[in-house]
Parts: structure tokens; C-alpha cells; sequence
DNA sequence: TTCTAAATGCAAATATATTGCATCCGCAAT
DNA sequence: ATTGCGGATGCAATATATTTGCATTTAGAA
């Protein structure tokens, strides 16, 4: 995607071969990353891993990507499109992660409870959901 | 709360000071507390930090706590207390954590969205908002 | 092509979390 | 109250994740 690398410098920040690997495997994954796995699928030869991790800081601080928190020992990184979010659905059991469009993502209610009640403002949101995915729950059935 | 340490005896767990003493933590803490804070609480001789993770896992698994991720280096717990679950503030600006306790949490209709879609069974779910708290709001609006 | 600010690699530091093992302790049976 | 056992703990070592300082390199403007 040519168009993170021209963000890139109209925001006053030189484009490298690093930052494009990231925005490329972000914009090219359906779930999000860890700076590891991140790492791990940029062509040789790879940035340093120090490299990586201050890249992703920047992305995010420049709207270009988001940290999905899903209870693990890492965080994770996702391509921030524009208005466009989802959600995460993580199976507690093998551990496999889905994305999730919402239909309708309703939480506008809730947030303006929130100003209301705290008030608080509202910028966004982060939504995760655990279960046990559609393999896992076959698998389970099938035992009993 | 002299309940949690008959929860661990009922598990089959012995009941210890450490357990007994992160138990209430938790139960006192509005906040969701990273096992380091965790561990300053406990007056002296506090247990070695490797002890608190270990009861943090066998909590989390006993159903008697959860853990919250809020985007940040470490994981946070909170006691489960009965079915009663609330979701998090987070001020982006100054750091600061409120629980907020949803009139009609209702995600269910997002939940039966996720089975028919992906065949996910979804147990439990994290929901977390980010924003600006009053205070930095006021502050905000201040400087303008 | 030249220059400069910013990015990178590398190594070291720091924070967080996990594990092996010897010892200790809760608790149930005596 | 005493005893015995299995699980819990402390401690040290290790693994993993993230950050930082600094010398060197590079992108992009002049």
C-alpha cells in the first residue's frame, strides 16, 4: 500500500523499507500481530527488533495502527483503516483468534452514559469476546 | 472476606496468608491491579513475586478473579465477584482507571451475531473505553 | 551532490513472567 | 496435640518482552 508510505512523509517522517514491511503485513493480515510475528515476516534482512517495536509506537501515535490487548503476555498491532473497526474473538481453548465485523456496533448508548455518568469523553473502544471457537465446541460435543 | 479462603479449601486448595491477603486486594481495589501493585499491598513478609503470579493463574482458573487488559505492559486482575462484571475507563492522557458499571450491558445481540456468523460460543467478554477523564477534559477546554 | 535531522543497528539495561527444586506448611487422620 | 503427605512457598535461574544510549547510516531537502 503506497499510500502509508506518502503518510509517512506528510507527517513529517522519512519512509523506509522497514516502515512499509510493517504497514504492508498489518494491512495483509486478518488478525492482529505481535512486533514478533511482525518481524518475523519482513524479507530479509530484517530490521532489528528495537526498530520494530519504535516503528509500531510511531504508527500508532500517528493514527496509522492500533495495540489489540488480548490477554496475553504481548501486545498486538492491527492496520488502523480509517473509520473501519472490529472486534476480536479468542478461543480460550487453541487459542485461534477471529475478526469480527459488527453489524451494527452499538456502543453509543453506553458511551453517552458514560460522559453522563463520569464524565468522561469517549474516543474509542476496545472489545474483545472469549469463547470456544466453532472446531473446538465440534470437538467437545463429539467427546461426550 | 473470609468466603474466598473456604472457596480454595471447598477447591481443594489450602488456604494461605498469601492467598487470603490478595484475595481481599482485590476485593478492596475499585481499580484492576497488575501483580506487582498486587504484591506491594501485602503487608510484610509479602510473598515472593513468583508466589503472587502463581495465585493470580490458580485464581484466574478457579473462576475467584479475571484479568483486564488495558493496553498495557503488564496485565491487571480483579476479583469475580458472582456474576456481577464491570468494564473499564482508561484517560489516555493521565493514566487514570475508572469501573464503570453498565446499566444493560447488552451485548447479546452482538453475541448471537458472532455464533451465527462463526459458529463461536462466546463465554464472557472485555470491554474497555478510552478517552479523556473530567479532570483532563476540564483542563483541555481551559487551555483553549 | 551535500548537508542535516532523523532512523537504524547493536548492545546493554530494565521490566515482566515462568520454572526447577529444596524446604516448609496446611490440614486431615490419628 | 502429633504426625505425614501433597501441595505451596522462597529462591535463584531463566525466558520473554520492551526500552534506551550511542555510534553510524540514510532519506530527503537544498
Amino acid at each position: 500500500m503506497k499510500s502509508a508510505i506518502e503518510t509517512f512523509r506528510n507527517m513529517g517522517h522519512p519512509a523506509t523499507r522497514g516502515r512499509g514491511e510493517i504497514m504492508r503485513i498489518l494491512a495483509e493480515s486478518p488478525i492482529p500481530l505481535s512486533p514478533r510475528e511482525i518481524r518475523e515476516r519482513i524479507p530479509d534482512p530484517k530490521p532489528d527488533a528495537s526498530t520494530v517495536y519504535r516503528n509500531l509506537s510511531l504508527m500508532v501515535s500517528l493514527g496509522l495502527a492500533r495495540s489489540v490487548a488480548l490477554h496475553e503476555r504481548s501486545r498486538r498491532y492491527e492496520a488502523a483503516m480509517d473509520g473501519l473497526h472490529r472486534h476480536r474473538v479468542v478461543c480460550r481453548r487453541c487459542g485461534s483468534i477471529e475478526s469480527f465485523q459488527p453489524k451494527n456496533c452499538d456502543l453509543s448508548r453506553i458511551e453517552k452514559d458514560i460522559r453522563g455518568t463520569l464524565g468522561f469523553d469517549v474516543t474509542d473502544h476496545s472489545l474483545e469476546f472469549f469463547g470456544a471457537c466453532a472446531d473446538c465446541e465440534g470437538k467437545q460435543r463429539g467427546r461426550r
